[in-house]
DNA sequence: GATGAATGAGTATTCATTCAT
DNA sequence: GATGAATGAATACTCATTCAT
């Protein structure tokens, strides 16, 4: 079976793909859902904070957020005990998403295809997203949230595994561990040429993938073509992780 | 050939592995050696910034290395006119070190074997040293240098690369530039795992290593074990780049 | 005509005399006015670093401004992006009121008269402004301001003394760019025993008004005692420009 | 008589005229005179001192006043206690220049153009250094010795304007104090232009000249030509007290 | 509830002065 | 005696968080 890493082979509407947190009542933490006004800016917080954080990573300023959000400082404060409440409310949601994808990707009928979209699926999200990498990789906020996450992903993406080591689709050798390391790989890469290349993750995903094949008759053809000499050199100037 | 990544097959003492900067005279910029106290200073300070911004990245402060370093900020000011400049000086010989393994790689006469070689010094350079990685990635500080190191590299890599193609033993459609980025991405796995298992980067460059084959009729065996579950818990709790 | 340094003869209320910048629209930078106390505050650092910029010059530091405004640094820094700014904005007014004053005297029917008064209005302003004498003559902050005012103000004095040379009350010889050179002398005695003879510079006012004129039967009386030795004594332990 | 202020009319070669302190022994401190190449440091740290604070103030570091006289901070700092007796034994002998400039100008046959001369030198040594202009004008550093050379020079200029005046030469409510006022005037010129025309002082002196006189049936021939408004932006350009 | 003003601890850097070599 | 290395308090500016309007 191909490998192409674009094609989830089906299928349902991918869960929770690039919505906020629709779920209203959580928010106020009282039981009482949140005023329509008050909901509306909780809304327009989280998506400001998303591109923010998405363009800057997490040391935007929250004085960001509230501007791109058109409110004021102290309406985030409001809504958000703190920056760490509203970077948690915010990768919440992303986290789920990837619980999501997982589970999608193990209810697909054949194990290597749903393996592969996965690993698409959830390599879209964090290379699209330097705040998400960033709690991720770095833990800055949000350790319970991602803990959580964790916990709920790992016996979904060991049975994803096993089942294609069991079809014969996947060396013996691969551990269910391994899946969120080769995604933060893959966000790596994106991270560094994320403002000149922003797919060249597929790239490397679809070398990855060659690898964990039990065996390999001939190599694939890799998608995306590789940076130019001149794109490394964009891709070095566009760093900005912090000062 | 076997593709174990921890061995070279030989070989020379590998060039600046894991050194301070020795040469004295450097220092002083007038041609004059710096005093013995100072020297023996300038020595603290840059292992204390390896040290310190191995551990906290470029993020941590010059009054923390000076601190580290058991001397008042005035003398690292003293010795390095900005915090852009120790940075660096730190980080010159490191670079300088990459570029003389990619020399040493292509001066093996197994084509693979040196490529494998390169691999496995640099990732071994950049997943010890967090700051590296941040200047390498995210080009804080040190583009210059970073530049420098990039323009003298490509030329080897390049052949490195095409030598073990020529030969068939690298799959037809990698590019140089795809080396550094794979770099980075073991860098990535060692940023993630670093404080808990430093070398799981080799599980994940053997990994890669199998992709790179032009075919392989069986997978390798991958050295270093997957991170269990705890440790990917405690992965995740060591985490710090920044606030 | 009497050339008594004190009278203009008049006349209208003089352009900005001795205020602070009044418009509170201008300050948000957004068209719309600050909040009350914002305005209030803003007030404060203004008058606040007038007199510590008048006191101790352009070496006083925000802080001190913060703390004789009784607000915190951040205050100061909410409200004018840096430094220069504060200084800018707190002697724009000064240098609009100085043109004022340039065009105000160019309007009195009477040629020497409007000079002299208009001497003694910028003689006043400089005389009475530690700070603002650092920027005319020193050109520490606010160069384009200056410049502006610079340029504003040539054709109007170029006016002036040519009106008054054609009156035949003033010197052939006298150039335009003499007064603020006159003024920067008046500046530097109003230095030296501001302290303590805070009018001293009227004397020397009178006795350059003297040698204006293209001739002179007799000395005019010079107004305000020239300083006894005592006073000499005091307005040296006054100085403190720096360390 | 002619009040042209370059020429004295005469005369013996000026009191101190440029040298720098010729007393070994008074450095020492306890009555013994300085090894040679100690005294030769000395010198050589006074001559470095004089060029630095002549061109940059009183802010220059010593660190810049050691790298200009060839030594070390710490040379200085054993001559000299700390930089406040580095400066007064520095401007003591100008101080003390002027003082014999007075007495000087006292010593002239002619009344008035024994004043001019004084009036002239004075000037030419404190236009040509701003590091003496701001010890007189602020009293930053050296505030006994400036005093002792104000005590020393009352009686010497009381006693030259008073003979002018009794001559008829002057006007006569001059009083001795107006002198050291008009040379601070004259060195505000100097501050101002000196990057650009050192020498339009002698514009300001002679026009003040003018006005000295008891009457005048017509006015002096300016020397020095003003300022063009070109050189006036290239003046304000220069400006450079302080950060 | 919303706003944005106020706060102040924290960071990079400078320089007079002291002290080990 | 000379050197220049070391020190650390001081200064301009930032940003998460609190609070008055």
């Amino acid at each position: 079976m191909s490998s192409t890493v674009t094609g989830p082979g089906s299928r349902q509407p991918a869960p929770g793909a690039g919505s906020l947190p629709a779920d209203p009542g959580a928010a106020a933490g009282n039981g009482r859902p949140l005023r329509r006004d008050a909901e509306r800016n909780r809304q327009r917080i989280l998506r400001a904070a998303a591109e923010v954080f998405t363009e800057r990573g997490l040391q935007a300023t929250l004085d960001d957020v509230a501007r791109r959000a058109g409110v004021g400082v102290g309406t985030v404060y409001r809504r958000f005990p703190d920056k760490e409440a509203l970077v948690e409310a915010l990768f919440t949601e992303r986290l789920d998403a990837l619980v999501g994808y997982a589970e999608h990707g193990l209810a697909d009928p054949d194990p290597w295809a749903g393996l592969v979209w996965f690993l698409g699926q959830a390599a879209t999200v964090i290379a699209g997203d330097r705040g998400l990498r960033q709690i991720l990789m770095f833990a800055t906020y949000g350790r319970d949230r991602v803990d959580q996450a964790r916990v709920r992903m790992l016996p979904v993406v060991t049975a994803m595994v096993q089942r294609a080591q069991q079809a014969g689709e996947v060396r013996a050798d691969l551990r269910p561990t391994d899946v969120p390391l080769i995604e933060f790989m893959l966000g790596a890469a994106a991270e560094y040429a994320g403002q000149v290349r922003p797919e060249i993750w597929r790239r490397y995903l679809a070398l990855i993938l060659d690898a964990l094949r039990p065996a390999r008759a001939a190599a694939s053809v890799l998608p995306e073509p590789a940076l130019s000499p001149d794109e490394m050199v964009q891709a070095m100037r566009s760093g900005t992780l912090s000062r």
